[in-house]
DNA sequence: CCGATACCCGTGCGGTCGTCCGGGTGTAGC
DNA sequence: GCTACACCCGGACGACCGCACGGGTATCGG
């Protein structure tokens, strides 16, 4: 794969290759990441996160988006395991699940929040 | 934008709307998040995280990928202000930038890595 | 000064993603 | 039963992304 045949530095090479994620590791952290990459499925798990619990129509009130985004966006959290929804008579109600990895809560909802506000980054 | 026009719960509707972030702001967040949501990035920051400088071609050496799919990489990279490159005669070094947000250090690469590895997601 | 090296950059292609549109399903009210 | 409603589903279109390729630039060794 690499161009050239003498490594630089071959001690740093070594410990880099011992601590860096396999392949399928990264693949399966880009996935996870990829979902919450998303203005709308991002938005859509804020609402969840603050009321716990909505229907379709309301979400798309609350968020100001069209439906079908909406659906699309819930379609996928469900995929993904993030979400569940519970049908009562013709309306669907979502929440986050109930075990919602709380690092994913945590950090890369609410922090990332104040990350994006606070650093411009240089 | 939404296609009814009742509210089935106006209030959590109302309290949903004041704690979303705003489309712009989860643009940015998704930017962000978009960055990290890739295999080869991801594995890059590792490496990088973990032995604070590498050249390009011992970067591909490590992560066993092409020096073009890791100079992709790191275009992006730097486009997003995560890492810097010094310049050492025909070499150029990458490290991660000086005030590398430690929220996505600590959190979005350490703990991502448990999370993918100890939950499937049922 | 000349060739090789290490890397950058612009371009093009295949694949994927997000959204819109039409039609369909099941429920509630008359 | 029949209409209206809330939502789901499939396909289609447009946009974007990641990577490979070719050509270019600066640097080092001889």
């Amino acid at each position: 794969m690499a161009d050239h045949a003498h490594p630089v530095d071959a001690d740093r090479v070594a410990r880099a290759k011992t601590r860096v994620p396999s392949r399928e590791d990264a693949v399966a952290m880009a996935e996870v990441l990829t979902v919450l990459a998303d203005p709308t499925r991002a938005r859509v798990l804020h609402a969840l996160d603050a009321v716990e619990e909505l229907c379709v129509g309301d979400l798309a009130l609350a968020l100001d988006a069209s439906e079908d985004a909406v659906g699309y966006a819930l379609r996928v959290l469900r995929g993904a395991g993030l979400v569940t929804n519970r049908k009562q008579g013709r309306v669907v109600f979502y929440r986050l699940v109930a075990g919602f990895p709380e690092p994913l809560r945590e950090h890369c909802l609410r922090a990332l929040v104040d990350l994006t506000r606070g650093e411009p980054a240089p």
